[in-house]
DNA sequence: TCTGGGGTCCTAGGACCC
DNA sequence: TCTGGGGTCCTAGGACCC
């Protein structure tokens, strides 16, 4: 009977090895890609290659930062059609063999595989995808997918690592806990605060002073993670959506609140497509302003029914836009449709 | 840091009801 | 008013992830 097993497996740089792939004569430079490719605009860094990164490029970071640390990378826009054609090729290779795909986004997916010899069946991985797309990518092994996903950054670039029960507190403790899936550097600084640097000192934390300080279900479920403990179901079944949402932050700061409504409008129009496509009413509507340099307030509502109808939605973020104060510069608004939860789960 | 866009889940306070 | 105790819904914000 052979064991059960999660891989993770991560494309490596895959946005910039897209590219890369299609500008052939980009090879060993600096790539770096987001926004429109002009490194002067509002945008981030979607995905930066290796080379770029030895220059302190890394994704989020701000384009304009980005052309301030290597003024020689060549700066692409985002081909986000590109991408999903090159990740269903890729996710389509993986389904080629007798496991249980979960896809978590363009680059990455879960893998439930039943296999007494798990880094065979990862290497086999990597060479298909390879073949069928010429992408490298790493796979992490693990006894759940906490673990998995870790391992697979200690697999990069291209290359394979297990984590399990059995190497857990070798690897993984005198980490800071912020290495860990779930915990960033918000929650770092608190924990720090507490004494709990360490992913070793948050497993032998008190869960009660955790549930004190983080809540009932977030604090005991931090120590949770630092013990490695995690979710081994990978599911097959399509994820069905929460929520839909457009929003767009503006080249120049908008100040005439009538171009505002305007913009609301275009994005209530995007949304009702995207609850259209659904095929299921939004329940509630929420509007997302962010103003000028960088304070983002949300308002919302619960319609009066569910509605998938484009002039009740329009008319529904109208009125929620219309509770914000905007005497103020404001450089983002965004629109989102809420959904009625899945039954189950 | 002059800091995108698209998501998910949790928390906490107040309203409202019995 | 020297003002209980719960359950649930609504709303705003925070944190995290890709």
């Amino acid at each position: 009977m052979p064991t059960s097993w999660v891989l993770h497996v991560d494309l490596d740089q895959f946005i910039a090895a897209v590219e890369v792939a299609r500008h052939p004569e980009l090879r060993g430079r600096p790539v770096v890609v987001g926004g429109n490719g002009d490194p002067a605009e509002r945008a981030v860094v979607a995905t930066a290659s290796y080379e770029a990164r030895a220059f302190g490029i890394d994704s989020g970071m701000p384009l304009r930062l980005a052309a301030k640390r290597c003024p020689d990378a060549v700066f692409l826009p985002t081909d986000a059609p590109a991408y999903e054609e090159v990740s269903e090729r890729v996710f389509a290779a993986v389904r080629e063999f007798p496991v249980v795909v979960e896809v978590m986004g363009w680059d990455e997916g879960f893998i439930g595989a039943e296999t007494d010899d798990p880094e065979d069946l990862a290497n086999r991985i990597r060479a298909a995808i390879a073949e069928k797309t010429g992408m490298a990518s790493s796979v992490g092994i693990g006894d759940n997918k906490l673990r998995a996903k870790l391992a697979t950054g200690f697999a990069k670039p291209a290359g394979v690592f297990r984590l399990t029960e059995a190497n857990w507190a070798e690897v993984m403790h005198e980490r800071p806990t912020e290495a860990l899936w779930g915990i960033g550097r918000k929650t770092a600084k608190k924990l720090a605060e507490l004494g709990l640097s360490t992913v070793a000192e948050l497993a032998a934390a008190d869960p009660k002073a955790l549930a004190a300080r983080f809540g009932p279900t977030m604090g005991p479920w931090y120590r949770i993670l630092a013990l490695g403990v995690g979710d081994t179901e990978v599911t097959g079944t399509p994820w069905v959506a929460r929520s839909r949402s457009r929003e767009t932050t503006f080249q120049q700061n908008l100040t005439d609140p009538g171009e505002m409504a305007a913009e609301i409008r275009k994005l209530a129009e995007r949304v009702t497509q995207d609850v259209l496509a659904e095929q299921r009413p939004a329940v509630r509507v929420a509007v997302k302003v962010r103003f000028a340099p960088f304070l983002t307030q949300t308002r919302s509502l619960t319609l009066p029914a569910p509605t998938t109808d484009g002039a009740e939605l329009e008319r529904a973020a109208l009125e929620v836009f219309g509770r914000f104060e905007v005497g103020r510069p404001v450089r983002l608004l965004g629109v989102r449709a809420e959904f009625t939860p899945p039954e189950d789960s």
